[in-house]
DNA sequence: ACCCCGCCTTCACAATTTCTGCACATATGT
DNA sequence: ACATATGTGCAGAAATTGTGAAGGCGGGGT
């Protein structure tokens, strides 16, 4: 299946040159001219990549970058138009995966979305996942949220760590146990409502697990 | 000077990318493509560190790794295929100082080096490691607390200093047991909860020692 | 060679933490 | 209002860790 590229940028130029590029490349894209559009579609066309001008009207580049991260792990590639910038934005972690220079030439772009793509290309279980302002970090088996640490047991870790890797999937009980206590395991299921119940407790006042009624549970997003 | 960095793969697409952006991150990188060969490299350059795959052709990437902590301290980072579900402490067993799944981003490994070489930097020549209130010198097997020095059994000071090497990241059994029987040792794994206990009578009435109920053991912080 | 002593390992059992299963109260959707 | 699904409190079950004691092994001294 080909994979999604969204493009955000402002010159509309540059927007149909890396659309072309990439259609030829194999890629599907969608584009938007602005940020608050861009953020729209990242929400609804869930791309699998995005590439972004760091100065955009209406919204910064740099901000519309926090505010994907916060809500997915979608690979960004920067496009910066000066050198300058570009150590800023290593210095301010600002979490995209690769940058661009302008000028620079569709081959280049190309290449490095596939590039960027090989090695980021949905990664489920990193040490660190990041989903809104929740942090959880596998190798300290910690989870940060504004303002404070809260401690969790293998159970609750687990489960919140698979509702993190996908802000907004739904998941059913039984995907929800086999992700904790492994492949076939019969239990009840409304052993998980018990756990759910509990990362509640510890998570408050933040509401950040969904009940879908009918269906099962899911991560805000 | 720059810091020398060995990167051991067999997938030249891998080495050539780390081996970039290292370079672009200001290190001197050298490479191999196998086992052997890497061991090699690592006696003969005397890297600042390592960074392994965990799959290679003629010598597995663990098998390295431990021949490799059996002749240095040199940091290793190990790069390790996805985490099966089922296997949620796959990165706890590596017995390397960090490890990165693939696939992963480039500002990932330059993160986790810098972090593992900050680490390990220090001053090299005074065999001292500081972490909060501790103190430990290896010269002389001792740990200093506020108010006194405390005297450990080899065993205490091994397991103390794997600890202190990362506060916060917690060791499962089987991970201290390698860092203090040098190697993956078929033995009661819960030995290590006699040290532990020894330990934190010595270092009474602190409590450094923080038991994760479940997972294992790591230092406050 | 023999004994003593410190250190590591192992075991059995107690203490503690976490998980599961229920019963019943609430909430949701038709 | 009815049927179904979810939230909650709790107690027993299950799993994990803490603890004290005993045995093994090896080094040093006699």
């Amino acid at each position: 299946m080909a994979k999604k590229i969204l493009v955000i940028d402002d010159e509309p130029k540059i927007v149909e040159i890396c659309s072309d590029y990439l259609h030829a490349a194999g890629f599907e894209t969608v584009t938007a001219g602005d940020g608050p559009r861009g953020l729209a579609l990242a929400r609804s066309q869930q791309p699998d990549l995005i590439v972004l001008d760091l100065m955009l009207p209406g919204m910064d580049g740099l901000d519309l970058c926090r505010s994907l991260r916060h809500e997915s792990n979608v690979p960004i590639i920067m496009l910066t138009a000066r050198i300058e910038e570009t150590d800023k934005l290593i210095g301010l972690e600002l979490g995209a995966d690769d940058y661009i220079t302008k000028p620079f030439s569709p081959r280049e772009l190309v290449m490095r979305v596939r590039t960027v793509l090989r090695r980021a290309g949905g990664d489920p279980s990193s040490a660190v996942i990041r989903a809104g302002d929740l942090t959880l970090d596998r190798s300290r088996y910690e989870v940060d949220l504004p303002g404070r640490t809260v401690v969790l047991t293998a159970t609750e870790f687990e489960l919140l760590a698979t509702m993190m890797s996908q802000p907004g999937r739904i998941f059913s009980r039984a995907q929800l146990l086999s992700a904790v206590r492994g492949v076939a395991f019969e239990s009840y299921e409304r052993a998980i409502d018990s756990h759910i119940r509990n990362l509640r407790r510890k998570l408050e006042p933040g509401e950040y697990i969904v009940t879908v009624h009918g269906i099962g549970y899911k991560l805000e997003g």
